[in-house]
DNA sequence: TCTATACCCAAGTAAAACAGTTGGAAATGA
DNA sequence: TCATTTCCAACTGTTTTACTTGGGTATAGA
């Protein structure tokens, strides 16, 4: 029960990012995977998910690379979670009572349930900025 | 990121434990399995564990099993989470502050933390007979 | 226009974790 | 002594994780 290195890694490229915020440069994938010790290739994949959830912009050719959209204050750690990685819940039955056929008589679900609430509730609850 | 097969089982074999505590009857490990709907020889590990946690004692023999030694209200969630599985932490670097060459310079740990906190708390502070 | 720089993207893969199974030994009560 | 029940270690198939490989495409500067 862990989190993934996509979260992991997802989280601190973003807080790479934050870091250089106010210089609206675009920072290129090698930079950020030598200064945050991530695999080149596989972060590339994280970044291309945190593009398509809108949380950066990108830019091709010579002096591109990422950036952030949005300012670090206003970046929730829960949305960069939930563009890397699967949703935060901690059983199936949770998000899909249909997905449990002993849903209504299963007491367990109650705390699993409030269990991930409270992981999803820090998680929005901090942003970017706040980690800086 | 979820709760695995161990933590689910446990708890629901605990819960299942805990509905006939007051008779003080041992429960056959088939019994267990049957009503909850778990592999018997797999949920005989979980039980093996829980045993050694303290949280149940068995009997060999004809009419022998497994029952509580505590009543419900005194059992918490995460007792019987720490029992079965690993620790309820969401990464290594929390428990360890070793484990991570980086530490000082990651402030990630920071939301890692305080969620894996607010779970444990959930999970203290929900006992059996809440469950029930 | 050429070329180096950088992002874009799909498919493949080794290793670890997960979820269970197999097969038997040991204790207990009738 | 025998049926019942827990105890326990070793084995195994499947899935997930954490990458890697090997291309392609856009951009800027010389």
């Amino acid at each position: 029960m862990k989190i993934t290195t996509k979260g992991r890694y997802g989280l601190r490229a973003m807080v790479e990012l934050a870091r250089n915020y106010k210089e609206r440069e675009y920072q290129s994938l090698r930079s950020i995977s030598e200064n945050q010790n991530i695999p080149e290739n596989y972060l590339e994949r994280l970044l291309a998910k945190l593009r398509k959830a809108e949380l950066i912009e990108t830019h091709r050719g010579t002096q591109g690379g990422y950036r952030l959209i949005r300012e670090p204050a206003d970046v929730s750690v829960l949305e960069i979670l939930l563009a890397v990685d699967e949703p935060l819940y901690l059983v199936e039955c949770t998000k899909n009572a249909t997905a449990c056929p002993q849903y209504d008589r299963c007491p367990s679900n109650v705390v699993w349930s409030k269990m991930a609430k409270e992981m999803q509730r820090v998680a929005r609850e901090t942003t970017l900025k706040e980690l800086l």
